[in-house]
DNA sequence: TCCACTTGACTACTGGTGTAGTCTGTTGCT
DNA sequence: AGCAACAGACTACACCAGTAGTCAAGTGGA
């Protein structure tokens, strides 16, 4: 799933989400929000708005000569394929350094270490899955 | 643990590893190789270990005139460092991302989910940790 | 001694991302 | 009609990472 992202920064991936959070949203709800959380000015918005569209995680339809913007995909989709690209591209498909992670790190959310211990689990209860008909 | 890491791209980071697995190393050892794997040029491995070593990532001695150079971090170290960057910045902390990864994932090494699972039945038997003295 | 070769410092170009300004067109108020 | 506020397109600039070239210093052999 999740078709090959173009890349996306770590600014426009926080922009990407709070789109997501409210969507459809405006340049101007968009602005508001992060002038007031990052002194960002409305132009710049404006153009990560627009290289998001660009790069098609963004669309947008003009509503009453005002252009409104909807993720074209969850972030949460966004999110998975970032992690995809992550695990195969930095870490070279290994899971290795995440388990070392996981160890050294205290700090991490109990809800969130469940969640993934389910996950883990269930991937255990799909042992045979090895043919892929890809 | 891991100090904060300056950043490095992924062919930094590439280079890192190889150097991890056969330091010390000359640069004409790392370029001779990434030449034949990457075709790369001499002079930009050598300005990638250039920057490693100003980044903090490589120490250098010179032996009879020549620089011998060795990672200051093991790369496991590193790549623990890059997992905690990212599941801080990028994912802001959460695990569910990684989760919807693994759960769709059907190409992971079977050794490293079984590595990945070991850790997580781990993380199972620290369930009172949450003092933090941070 | 002098040249070729190796090594490494320095410089440069490119593309992507973060940040923002300017310019132009619209629209509503007065 | 005229002007202020607003929306969006286009342009700009800096920084980083990827890539590589040039140049100077050192060294060994003819």
């Amino acid at each position: 799933m999740a078709p090959k992202a173009k890349s996306l920064g770590k600014a426009e991936l926080e922009l990407l989400q709070y789109i997501d959070e409210c969507h459809p949203a405006t340049v101007r709800d968009v602005a508001d929000h992060w002038e007031k959380k990052a002194g960002l000015a409305r132009t710049t918005v404006l153009t990560m708005m627009d290289r998001l569209k660009e790069k098609g995680f963004l669309s947008r339809k003009k509503i009453d000569g005002i252009f409104h913007y909807s993720p074209k995909r969850s972030a949460s989709s966004v999110l998975e394929g970032l992690v995809k690209d992550f695990v195969q591209g930095v870490l070279g498909g290994s899971l290795a350094p995440f388990a070392a992670y996981l160890n050294e790190a205290k700090d991490l959310d109990p809800d969130e270490v469940a969640k993934l211990k389910k996950i883990v689990r269930e991937l255990e209860s799909i042992p045979a899955e090895k043919e892929k008909s890809k």
